[in-house]
DNA sequence: GTGTATATCTCGGGG
DNA sequence: CCCCGAGGTATACAC
């Protein structure tokens, strides 16, 4: 990773146009040669960036990024600062807990934390416009569609909303019950379940989670 | 600008848990406090990060950066291998150009691109949920809801049809055609679209600019 | 502050 | 390869 610290003007030509006035900033290029140019805040999205794979020319005046779309990255450098090189090596990578794939494990697993009697029939149950997240029968039968979220809010109601169209014309199905489960539900995506007919459920992860240990430490 | 490179060991705890093993990473502390782990490839983000505000506190263990959330990021330092502070100052700004609010511009001016004979009523009608981008009339005098993306995609077909639901309402306006204006529009976008009622527009950014300098050219 | 819409979104998975 | 969905999305802006 090459750090190089310099008063530059930076222009971008490509989705849209971007431009940078002379300012001191960082210039970060990584091993598989993406450049992010970063001022002193601002989080951590870059001023101005170009994603690999691309090619890039280095000469007096600054750099030139190009990618094989034809957007053109312009660095010019007027004063260097700093700019020093180091080795990096491999990232073992990032092991992540608590996102929705693990919130749909757990719930088909307790399918009965969303209604009592609830039964799983099938994961990811597919229809034209994509797969719902999970397919149950209530205690009389009845068949419910599950979209699982983290954060319920208005686009998963309709996501839902969608998927409940699709499943209705299935005579094997119809009628099918909607429910939305995520950890937290937005009082707007409360209003618009409520006009759909869509049912909401606040899931305890948690809770789950223990439930799921509980029951391995029984056998 | 703190750029500090170390073998470090990092967890993030908040809204979901994050751990990464030890390797060679850079850790990027900006002036306003937000902390930026990267490895050496993966685009711009970083693996592991804090934005402001947040409180950091070091020791000789590592840091440990705390937001109001509760949220906390843990950098377990093993082995310093650089560590310089560089002084930046103000960023100017990024100036950016070609993003959908000029779209909006140019197809505010030739609304005839959307359809034959299109008239401008206002640029971003009112409704209660929000601004519709552009209201028309066709050569019928029909209303004409028009809802512009850089990208077309499903989320854009629901933003007009919520907005649909509202102008239908008023009798001044009634009976409201739809219509989705983007440069690309997404095969599933189309379905839904045309599934709705709501036409589909494909628009030249380019050749829209062209045509306005045409005019200006001719004045 | 919440709510809404955008983004050169990034990133990963599936066909 | 593109399409699609999720994200600790981040960011700006209106209310």
């Amino acid at each position: 990773m090459r750090l190089l610290v310099a008063r530059c003007r930076v222009d971008y030509e490509g989705r849209l146009s971007a431009h940078l006035p002379s300012a001191v900033r960082l210039v970060m290029i990584k091993a598989d040669g993406c450049v992010a140019v970063h001022a002193d805040g601002g989080a951590y999205k870059p001023l101005n960036w170009m994603n690999a794979p691309n090619t890039l020319t280095e000469s007096d005046a600054g750099l030139v990024v190009t990618n094989p779309q034809g957007e053109t990255l312009h660095i010019t450098l007027e004063e260097v600062v700093d700019d020093r090189t180091v080795e990096l090596g491999e990232d073992p990578g990032l092991h992540k807990d608590g996102v929705e794939a693990h919130l749909q494990e757990l719930l088909a697993a307790h399918p009965d934390a969303l209604g009592d009697g609830l039964e799983l029939v099938r994961r990811e149950h597919p229809t034209d416009i994509g797969p719902v997240d999970l397919l149950c029968r209530d205690a009389e039968g009845a068949a419910v569609a599950v979209e699982i979220k983290r954060r319920g809010e208005i686009a998963g109601v309709e996501q839902l909303v969608r998927y409940l169209e699709r499943l209705e014309r299935d005579p094997l199905l119809t009628p099918v019950r909607g429910v939305l489960a995520a950890q937290r539900i937005k009082p707007q995506a409360r209003v618009l379940a409520a006009e759909r007919g869509i049912d909401c459920v606040e899931v305890d992860y948690d809770a789950l989670r223990g439930r799921a240990s509980d029951e391995l430490r029984l056998f």
